[in-house]
DNA sequence: CTTGTAGTTCGCGTACTAGCGAACAATAGA
DNA sequence: TCTATTGTTCGCTAGTACGCGAACTACAAG
C-alpha cells in the first residue's frame, strides 16, 4: 500500500502556457477551487464544495490539471489536489498571488 | 471639432469582474493587444498588427473593452486605445503587471 | 456631395465549453 | 468476494467563441 501515487493523465508535460492558464482561471467554479486549495492545502474534489454534478466537477479539475495549475495524487480512495505554486511562481511570477488576492 | 470624445458602447459600467478580465486576457491575440498597448501607449486598432480580418480585430477589442481592460476614445477618424491601468491596479493589484511580465 | 479612413455590426459556419446522468475503474474494508 | 467510496469517461444538449466577408456608421478633407 503506497502512501501516495504520482498519478493522472497529464500533470502538465505541456510547458505552462499563459493563455491556457488564464483561461483555466477564468471560470468562477475553477477560481473557487484554486482559492480553496490555497487556503486549505491538499483537498479532495468533494472537499471544495462545488454545487455541481460529479462529472462537471471532475472536468473543472481536469482543466486546471491540464493547464498545470494543480496537481492530483491519490491516497487510498481519496484524490488529493494541490496548487502547483512553485512551477507557477517560477514561470509567471506574481500571477497566482495577484489572482488569489483579487477576492 | 472636439479633440477627444469619451465614446463607445461600454467602457465598463460593469464593476470589473475577475473571471471576465481573466477570460479577456486568455486569448493570444488579446494578450498581444494588451502588451502592445502597454509598450506603445495609445494605439489604433490597426496599429497592433494583428493578422486578422477587421471584424475579428474589432471583436477582440470589444471583449477587452467590455471586460474593462482597455478604454477607447476617438480622435478624428482614429480610434485610440489605452490600458485602464489605474482601474485594474486598484481592483486587482499586481495582476496586469504579472500578466505583462509573463512574456 | 463624394471619397477615403477607421471601426462596428450582422449573418454564417465551425468548433469548443459547460452542464447533466449513466456507466466504468480503482482502492479499502467487511 | 461483495460493497462503498471517489473520480473518470462517454454521450447528449444548449450556449458561446472565433474566424470570415459584406454592409453600415462616423468623421475629415477635397
Amino acid at each position: 500500500m503506497l502512501s501516495s501515487v504520482p498519478l493522472h493523465p497529464s500533470p502538465s508535460k505541456t510547458q505552462l502556457r499563459l493563455p491556457v492558464v488564464l483561461f483555466a482561471l477564468s471560470d468562477p467554479a475553477r477560481l473557487h477551487i484554486v482559492k480553496t486549495l490555497d487556503t486549505r492545502g491538499e483537498t479532495m474534489c468533494a472537499g471544495v464544495g462545488l454545487r455541481l454534478a460529479k462529472s462537471s466537477c471532475s472536468r473543472h479539475f481536469k482543466v486546471l490539471r491540464e493547464a498545470g495549475v494543480i496537481r492530483t495524487r491519490r491516497h487510498g480512495t481519496a484524490y488529493l489536489n494541490t496548487l502547483r505554486r512553485e512551477e507557477l511562481d517560477a514561470r509567471f511570477p506574481g500571477l497566482l498571488d495577484a489572482v488569489l488576492r483579487a477576492t
